[in-house]
DNA sequence: GTCTATAGGGGGATAGAC
DNA sequence: GTCTATCCCCCTATAGAC
C-alpha cells in the first residue's frame, strides 16, 4: 500500500537466474531483522548471517543498507497491494479493505512489527525512512478520508461524524491497536475492534454480509 | 502513570547535594537522546556529552544504561501521575484526564517521541523495557476500562457501546495519532480527534464544560 | 555473484587514579 | 563524584581476488 510503484533493481538476464532467488531471500532475512531491532540496530551481520552471505555478498545486491531498507518496504507494499486489489473508486470496498488488511496482520506479525517500528523509528526527520512514511501517511489519509467523504456525501454515515476525523482515527486505531496487540496477544483481537470502531459510524454495516 | 512507584536511587546525604541536580541532568539528556534514537541506537556517549560528563561519571550514577533507561521511563510516570493527581474512583474523572494529557502532549513533543519509540521497540520480549510496556499497558486498560464499566452501569453509554472496547480503543486512538502527529503536526490536531471520539461514545459529553 | 581482508568508527563497561 | 585509560565487542563500507 504506496504510492508510486518500485523500479526493479537490475538486469534479470540470465536464463535461471538465482540472483532473484536471493534478493527474495535477502528481503525475507531484512524484514524479520528490522521488524525485531528496527534500522538503526538491525545489523547487516544479522542479516547476511540468515541469508547465509558474506557481509560483502550482501552488499553487492543492495549497496547500503539505507537501500535495502528502501527496497523491503517497497516490496512489502507491492505484494500487498498486489493481494488486495482494492477497487479505490469504490468507497466501501476501501474501507473494507481496511478490515482485511487488519486480518491478515493478525497472521503475520512479522510485518507488524516492522511497521511499528519502523514508522515510530522514523518519526525523525533524518532518519533515511521518513520520507517513505510521512508520503505513506498522507495517501492513505487521503484515500481513507475520500471514501468517508463520498460515503457521507451519500448519506452513509451517521450525524455527526466529521469523515476527515473518522479517517484520520481509523488509521490511529488500527497503528494503536498493533501495539497493544504486540505487547499481549491476548488482550485483543483487532479485528472485533476495527469491525466495531466501524459500526459505530453508520446506522447500516459498511461491511459486505458476502464476505464476513 | 504507572502501576508501582519507583524508590529512590540512593543516600541524598550531603548537606547541598550536587549528586540531585546531576542526575536530574542525566535524565533530561537521557529522555532527549532515547527518544530521539530509541534505547539500542541511542548511545551513553551521547548522553554524557550533553550533561557534560565523561561516559564513566555518568555510570557512577547509574550502573548499566538499561537502569538509566528504568529511570527515565519511571521518573516520566511519577512526574505526570504528581502533576495531574487524578481520583481513580471518578470515571469522569479519569476519562477527562486522557484529553488533559493529549493536550499536555502537544506541548511535549519530546516526551511523546520517547513513548512511541520505545513502546514499539519493547514490544519485543528480550527488550529491557518490555515489563515496564506490558506492565504499563495492562494497568492503563484496566483503569479505562473500568471507568467506561461505572458510566456503563449508569447508563452514560450510548446502547452498543462496549466498555472494554471502549477502553481498547481510546488507547489505540492516543498512541495511533502520535505516529501520525509527529510525522506532520500539521496534519491533525490530537486534542480535537481524542474529543470527537468521545463525545461519539455518550449522548451527554463527558467533558466537563467548566474545564474546556 | 560471492568471497576475504581490511579500513575506520562507535559502542558499553571496568579499573584505578584524583 | 568524576576522571583517564583501556578492553573488547560490533558495525558499515570498500578493494580486490576468485
Amino acid at each position: 500500500m504506496s504510492a508510486p510503484a518500485a523500479q526493479q533493481p537490475r538486469k534479470p538476464r540470465g536464463p535461471y537466474a538465482k540472483t532473484k532467488a536471493t534478493r527474495q531471500r535477502i528481503l525475507d532475512a531484512a524484514l524479520q531483522v528490522f521488524a525485531e531491532s528496527g534500522f538503526r540496530s538491525g545489523s547487516l551481520r544479522e542479516i547476511s548471517e540468515k541469508v547465509g552471505l558474506s557481509d560483502a555478498g550482501l552488499l553487492h545486491h543492495y549497496p547500503t543498507k539505507a537501500a535495502l531498507l528502501e527496497a523491503v518496504l517497497r516490496h512489502r507494499d507491492d505484494v500487498a497491494l498486489r493481494d488486495f486489489n482494492i477497487d479505490l473508486e469504490d468507497p466501501r470496498a476501501v474501507v473494507q479493505s481496511f478490515l482485511d488488511i487488519t486480518e491478515r496482520n493478525m497472521n503475520q506479525p512479522g510485518v507488524v512489527e516492522l511497521y511499528c517500528t519502523l514508522s515510530a523509528e522514523a518519526t525523525t526527520p533524518d532518519h533515511p525512512a521518513h520520507e517513505f512514511f510521512t508520503e505513506r501517511y498522507e495517501w492513505v489519509r487521503g484515500l481513507v478520508v475520500g471514501a468517508f467523504e463520498r460515503l457521507a456525501a451519500a448519506g452513509s454515515l451517521n450525524d455527526g461524524v466529521d469523515p476527515r476525523s473518522a479517517g484520520i482515527q481509523l488509521i490511529s486505531l488500527m497503528d494503536g491497536l498493533q501495539v497493544q496487540w504486540l505487547l499481549d496477544r491476548s488482550a485483543l483481537d483487532m479485528t472485533v475492534e476495527v469491525k466495531r470502531y466501524l459500526d459505530g459510524l453508520a446506522r447500516t454495516p459498511f461491511i459486505d454480509p458476502r464476505r464476513r
